[in-house]
DNA sequence: ACCTTTTCTTGAACCAGTCAAGAAAGTGAC
DNA sequence: GTCACTTTCTTGACTGGTTCAAGAAAAGGT
């Protein structure tokens, strides 16, 4: 994934290429499941300067573009991820607070079809593991 | 569920009985999915007096002991259910923020299980399905 | 280059939730 | 019942992630 990569993927839904968008978009590829403080660090390496707010507004943007992911396990900040598009979930570890991602079970996401859903239509179906990671349980 | 019953399920976990307590026992009993701030509504027209902090305290304490549930969609303020123990989960309006309660698409709940969790020891599933109530639909 | 629109900077504000100290109430033993 | 001990509640301040707002700067089309 190289800058080009993330001005054309910009581009391509319509969104003006700015340094800070570029840069935002090239951190949440490096630092997966890292939360906004985090990604401010990350992108201020390459641009010192730049505002948090910025960054927020950033991945707000992004996020509503489809380009990265936003979760947010109850409890914790916000995180961010570049995986989108696909069905994958997440287990997050209750006591060090380490996310990973996870394929659900069965490969068609049958549960993502609730048995009765009192007349709402649904779109989407999140799923959130909640454990232990193997370093926490030792 | 009369206050007595309230007294007697807090005295069932180990819990001291508080007039707070049963209060906010029975206005999560009252109003299903009622985030914090309109429980100490429902809590203050028995309790006009108790502290914010008292009910606050309650519900951790009460979410503690399994007696009542949290929620908490992303983006939205905690919510909490009295229906604890079983395996149902929510589907939640995007558009009005309503809450209704799913049953799982296959009764086992399969998808509990993740295909690859990666090393992590996983003691819970969280399923929350995104979509449109029924009045929001129209 | 110029103009228009969008985005970024700066700095303040918001608000659900938490912390802390002392007062009040619950519980068990006598 | 009453006492003593412990937990819980009240009061009021505070935190921290996130948002709001106004003006300055940068994108992009012509």
């Amino acid at each position: 994934m190289t800058p080009t990569d993330h001005e054309q993927r910009l581009r391509g839904v319509g969104l003006r290429v700015t340094r800070p968008r570029v840069a935002v978009l090239a951190a949440v590829h490096e630092a997966p499941h890292a939360d906004t403080d985090a990604l401010i660090g990350v992108v201020r390496r390459d641009l010192p300067d730049v505002s948090h707010q910025a960054v927020y507004d950033s991945l707000r943007t992004l996020t509503e573009a489809g380009l990265v992911r936003r979760i947010q396990p109850r409890g914790l900040v916000a995180r961010y991820e570049s995986r989108v598009g696909d069905n994958h979930h997440h287990v997050v570890c209750r006591s060090c607070g380490v996310i990973a991602d996870v394929d659900c079970a069965v490969g068609e996401a049958p549960c993502l079809v609730a048995s009765d859903a009192g007349g709402f239509v649904i779109d989407e179906a999140e799923v959130v593991y909640w454990g232990r990671c193997p370093s926490c349980t030792d």
